[in-house]
DNA sequence: TCCAGTTACCGAAACGTTTCGGATTGCCTC
DNA sequence: GAGGCAATCCGAAACGTTTCGGTAACTGGA
């Protein structure tokens, strides 16, 4: 290996000048940075990352703690946030490593972030499906640990996080419902003590109360969001044809693909008698193109919040101002078939 | 941060009694070393990583390589060995790095391994799915670089390696059709090319060649072992019923359930009139149990490589010697109610 | 001629650990 | 009481980088 020792002795120049000629400083001439960077290539040389490590204080790995849950590996967004992240961050030159518990080690998750934090193993961390009240969070924040959050735990988190404007694309849905003319609208969304439902949630009910509309408790469920659950609870609004929905707000396309299969064993058709809108993350396999009629969706792919994530953590390791490190994705509206006017 | 020098002079004691206290040296009272601990755990100190690894010349990371390919999110293997690696090493206190190069990158994939280990920011690497002429293995063989392959490019190769006895099962099933007297055997087995392919075919041909039997290269089909293959190997080779096979090696557990709807849709039972053996690597979804009839297996989970992999690399980079760095998995005959003697 | 300002450079300390080589003490043996 | 040995301990160097606080040479202006 050749250090900055080597490339100085072989120039005439201290260790210092060529450190700062490596390293873009502007005191040093351009005839004196060329001959260093021309030397640095012809001795192949590479900073000794552990050196840099020790006067930076920073060890250049991110890390990603989870517990290894039996059938994780089943668990598309857990996989494809992984291999997002791992990609966004070896792009920056920054290692991202998956650090799994075992499923049997019950204890507390928290000791695990500290012990990696301190003595600089990790610089910090991405966390991801914050509850209302996260302890993980909260004890990063407290012990002044850099990380980021993917989805917030509340409206205006005072720390940095990458996330859909949920609130806004659940209005978004339910209002062009209630532009079209319906009055009975239902909700299938995800877990209920996940925060980001409870945005979704937030939307739905301003776009509802705008259009002066009742809500109905019987046309709001949560669960994980499968196809069983969207066939299902679909089943059960429409038990009594007199008081079931017009439309259906799906928190996902596959819960939607399980509400097409309900509609039809019900014999209702999308559009003309139930209206059908969801949510497209762009991860799984349910492609809103795919659906018999094309599927009226917002969308906004889990994939744009990967490079946002890794920009934002290293923007937390640096100590950048917290304004800077709070970040919103957009979504589009795309009309398609499943959505039009309620039956007269 | 409490370092070493803080504890030293809390203790009384120089720097290099501390560190050696520590580090369980035998050149310290066991009084002293008693006092260096409780101070340490009073002071809460944890050594620091950089400097440590500075003076070692290790990073305590070890990376696992791949190009980000589309529908990588959704191949469960990759997933599952990242995770098994995953918890192996974070239990061994080593840092497991998924680099991610991404798919638009056409660029050699060497240069990467080279950059990360260069400099010291990673410490060694896991490769899977090597070729028999494998150039990734050969350039880092003779840049003496530490890794440890999950599965072998040739039968005794030179470099550390965890694989299963591919040769081995492949026999084992081969030869217990025989033993039941069947006399026309089929094999539905991976990707020709890979290494592991060929081994099983060696296996299965040398079971054959200890029978007598001569080898039907029209019963032998490669490719992706997924349930499609199955069937359409199976359809095809009974289009002529005369020169069908009695009995079907199978990859795995997804093949063969392809098969065994093949059959059914032939009107073939099984095992009265063809039989069905398959290797079960306890990861696919397919649980051999759950078949009917249940199939009768050799059986080695993948999920018992993540450990010795884990043990063997670190191993490699401690410069262990050759012979304790290479080792096969055994695996278990399972015999279930899918084989049976021949149809008269 | 002197001074101020700019440009280009350098020595040495610092980061926190491990480890080499040696020093000190006490005890036992002859 | 000299010599040897084991048990404990310590100073200082080393790992390779960044960075602080300079210095020296040169320029242009008064």
């Amino acid at each position: 290996m050749t250090t900055l020792k080597d490339l100085s002795r072989h120039l005439g120049l201290s260790i210092t000048q060529v450190s700062r000629a490596l390293n873009g400083y502007p005191d040093v001439s351009k005839k004196t940075r060329d001959r260093v960077m021309e030397a640095a290539d012809l001795l192949n040389y590479t900073p000794n990352i552990a050196a840099r490590n020790l006067v930076s204080g920073r060890s250049g790995v991110v890390g990603f703690i989870s517990r290894n849950l039996p059938g994780i590996a089943q668990n598309t967004i857990f996989f494809e946030t992984v291999t997002g992240l791992s990609e966004a961050f070896s792009a920056r030159d920054v290692q991202f490593v998956l650090h799994l518990t075992p499923e049997t080690d019950t204890g507390d998750i928290i000791p695990v972030y500290d012990r990696l934090f301190r003595g600089g193993t990790l610089d910090g961390f991405v966390l991801v499906d914050p509850l209302p009240e996260d302890l993980r969070i909260q004890h990063l924040l407290t012990h002044k640990v850099p990380f980021v959050v993917h989805g917030r735990g509340e409206m205006e988190p005072p720390y940095p996080y990458v996330d859909v404007d949920n609130r806004g694309l659940a209005y978004r849905m339910a209002s062009h419902l209630t532009a079209l003319g319906h009055r009975r609208i239902a909700l299938i969304s995800g877990p209920e003590p996940l925060a980001f439902c409870r945005f979704r949630l937030a939307g739905f009910r301003s776009a509802l109360a705008e259009a002066g509309l009742e809500e109905n408790p019987a046309h709001i469920r949560h669960g994980f969001m499968t196809e069983a659950l969207g066939l299902t609870a679909t089943i059960q609004m429409f038990g009594d044809p007199a008081r079931a929905p017009t439309a259906i707000v799906c928190g996902n396309t596959l819960v939607s693909k399980g509400v097409y299969q309900a509609l039809g064993s019900l014999s209702l058709r999308v559009p003309e008698d139930v209206s059908v809108i969801a949510h497209d993350d762009a991860i799984l396999a349910a492609s809103p193109e795919s659906f018999a009629p094309a599927l009226t969706v917002t969308r906004s792919p889990l994939a744009d919040s990967w490079a946002p994530l890794a920009d934002t953590l290293i923007g937390a390791i640096n100590r950048k101002p917290i304004g800077t490190l709070q970040k919103i994705i957009p979504f589009d509206f795309i009309e398609r078939a499943s959505t039009a006017p309620p039956p007269a």
